[in-house]
DNA sequence: GGGTATTGGTTGAAAATGTAACTATCAACG
DNA sequence: CGTTGATAGTTACATTTTCAACCAATACCC
C-alpha cells in the first residue's frame, strides 16, 4: 500500500464516496430501530416518515420530495399497506392518483420512531458545532437538490 | 400535506436521510462514467479506485478502509478479475490472504476514471466556498469514522 | 501434538433494487 | 368524438445486495 504521487486530487476525498460511506454508516446505525421492531426496510421507513411528517400525500409526491424512484415507493407502499400502516384512497376527480395516509397503527409507529430518530440525530449532531451542523445540512440539501 | 406541529425535530433534516439522498444523487450522476464505458457497478468502481489509489492490498484491507461488507468486495473482486482489471496472488506466509493489484488494463481504466472523478468533484465543489468544502469533508469523514 | 477459536474469503438462497415495458386514466388538439 | 401524448402507478425480469452458513488456513491454549 503506497500513495499515488501524481494524483491530481485524492479519491479518498471524493465527495460521492464520502457521502456514500457516511450515509451507509449512519443509516445502518439507525436501521435496527425500524428493522428489528417492525421489519421495515429503509424505503418503507422513508415512506412512513414522509406521511407522518407531511400528512396525506400521493406516491408521486413522495417520489418528488425524497428523490426516490417510483417503483421503490410503489413497493414500499404495498408493503406498508400489507402490515396496515397506511391506507390508500383513489382520488375521484382524477382517478390516476391515490392519496396515502397513515392508519392509527402507522402513526403510532411513526411517533415512536420519530422519537428515536430525534435522539439519534442529536447524538450525531453532538460531535459538531452548531455552525458545522448548519453548514453540513445546507450543503447536503443543496447537493440533493432539496428545497 | 400539512406540517406536523409537535415534531420535536424535523425529519426532513434527519442526517442519515440527507446523507442518503445526496449520496444517491451525486453517485448516480457520476456512475454513468464507469457504467456505460466499462459496465462496472458502484462496488466494483470502489474496489478499483482503492487499488488504484493505494496500490497492492488485500480484500480485507478494502473492506476495512471503505467500510464495505466482505461479500460485496469478494464479488466485486471476482468481477474485476473476470474482465482482467486485477490479479490476485496468494500470500505464501499466510495462505488465507491474497494480495490484489491492478493489471495494466485496470490501471488504465483507473487513470481515466480518476480524471473524470476529479472534474466531477470540482464541479460539485464549485457550488460551495472553500470553508464549506473543508467543513463538509471533515464532518463526513468523521461521521464515517474514516481516518 | 490436538482440540478450539479466529480470520480471510467464498457461496447459495432470499430480499431488495433497477430497468423497461405495461395498464389505466386524463389532457389536448384536430 | 377520436387520436395522440402525457401522467400515476404496477409488474416482470435481470442484477445487486444481504444474511447465514460454509471452507481453508492460522492462532491459541491445554
Amino acid at each position: 500500500m503506497q500513495d499515488d504521487p501524481d494524483a491530481k486530487f485524492d479519491l479518498k476525498d471524493f465527495l460521492p464516496y464520502l457521502l456514500n460511506i457516511s450515509a451507509e454508516v449512519t443509516s445502518s446505525g439507525f436501521a435496527d430501530n425500524y428493522k428489528r421492531e417492525y421489519g421495515m426496510t429503509r424505503t418503507q421507513w422513508r415512506v412512513l416518515f414522509h406521511l407522518g411528517r407531511y400528512g396525506e400525500m400521493t406516491a408521486r409526491d413522495i417520489c418528488t420530495r425524497s428523490r426516490t424512484h417510483k417503483t421503490k415507493v410503489s413497493r414500499a407502499v404495498s408493503a406498508l399497506e400489507d402490515i396496515r400502516f397506511l391506507k390508500r384512497q383513489r382520488n375521484l376527480d382524477d382517478r390516476r392518483f391515490e392519496s396515502l395516509c397513515l392508519t392509527a397503527e402507522g402513526h403510532k409507529a411513526y411517533k415512536t420512531l420519530c422519537g428515536k430518530a430525534g435522539s439519534y440525530d442529536r447524538m450525531l449532531m453532538s460531535q459538531f458545532t452548531p455552525e458545522e451542523n448548519a453548514i453540513l445540512r445546507r450543503c447536503l440539501r443543496q447537493l440533493a437538490n432539496l428545497p
